[in-house]
DNA sequence: CCGAGGCGTTCGTCAAGCTGAACGCTGAGA
DNA sequence: TCTCAGCGTTCAGCTTGACGAACGCCTCGG
């Protein structure tokens, strides 16, 4: 990329000084309240809003709490509006066994954070799910039949409405004990 | 509290300085490794693992890329395990209306980016949802029944496994179109 | 018409983060 | 046993971020 252009995604620093900006507005908020608020110097918001400047975590975390928004929400794009996925459609998980089915139903790009799938299981097979990466945690809603999952060494029997999460970087089953068992899962990878 | 102890929670800077070290650890790799990978000094890398020294966002950048964690995961804490609420446990959203409930199943603290309720909605009432914080997703599964949702201006209905996501932070209804309507919400926060 | 108050930007000064080199430490290998 | 390579820590220096004051700009209100 040449120089000031088409910068718009990768540097760190410019997603900073678009986040800081965002929030202040939508906050309706002047520079110079913010800088009171979070206890920084004016002059300094006012750089890190233009891109200038390289913000320590202290300061950053500050202006964070001034605005009332988490952390992260200053060190990354916000994203797009409005999907409708209908029953049946949507990528399916390739899955070993027949019997199990997982659609993909939102997924952020590689660097987010929590996948949303519908998944059906049918009784006859158990589903050892491999570990994912580390630090990943799945939440299970059990909306049709019974389904037993969790880790290898302690599944749990979720009836429709249960809700349950677990470990996902560990061993873990999915296993139905009715026809026509349907869940939501939430795989969140923190 | 006093010195030393007992600030396992609030300071970004320690919080940052166990992530450093936990996530180096879990990938096997020496200070020095990390160092030379992310292009920073590694006295800088050993001061921050000590939780002695307040990085800018550039340093602690090139660390997360060389350690191939996102950002975020760096600046907060990890959470529990594992969690089971049976169906109608758990808190209840207070509701203006009857016939809808919504229950908390998975929050995290404050600065937590996803909620995951389980909703049940009765057919004669259409709950107005206010506005969430800014930037907020709402996600939808329908369970059983046929829910009508979305944005005031442009409501989709939905059957069971069907799915879809809209923007939480403007106005938006819920409606059930034929009793005991449940879905799966998950609210992202960013 | 013009002074007051708020806004966001720019400039010098000072403190603090980042660096590279030197240090002590441990363990493998001749 | 001695050596050497790699580890993580500590120490002066230079660079740079954060600060406060002064500046230009705009909008009210007398």
């Amino acid at each position: 990329m040449s120089d000031e252009e088409a910068r718009s995604s990768s540097a760190p620093l410019d997603i900073i000084a678009e986040s800081l900006q965002r929030e202040r507005r939508r906050a309706g908020l002047s520079l110079t309240e913010v800088a009171k608020r979070a206890g920084v110097a004016k002059s300094t918001l006012s750089q890190l809003e233009a891109g200038t400047g390289n913000p320590s975590v202290e300061t950053l975390w500050a202006l964070g709490v001034a605005l009332d928004v988490p952390f992260s929400r200053l060190v990354e794009r916000p994203g797009p509006r409005v999907q409708i996925i209908r029953a049946g459609e949507g990528p399916v998980l390739p899955s070993d066994h027949a019997r199990f089915t997982g659609t993909l139903l939102s997924s952020g790009r590689p660097n987010t954070r929590r996948d949303l799938y519908l998944v059906t299981v049918e009784p006859g097979a158990t589903r050892h799910a491999e570990p994912h990466i580390a630090g990943s945690i799945e939440h299970v809603v059990v909306s049709t039949g019974n389904l037993r999952c969790g880790p290898c060494q302690e599944p749990i029997v979720l009836a429709p409405g249960d809700y349950a999460n677990f470990p996902g970087d560990e061993p873990h089953v999915y296993e139905a004990l009715e026809p026509g068992t349907t869940a939501v899962l939430v795989m969140e990878h923190i």
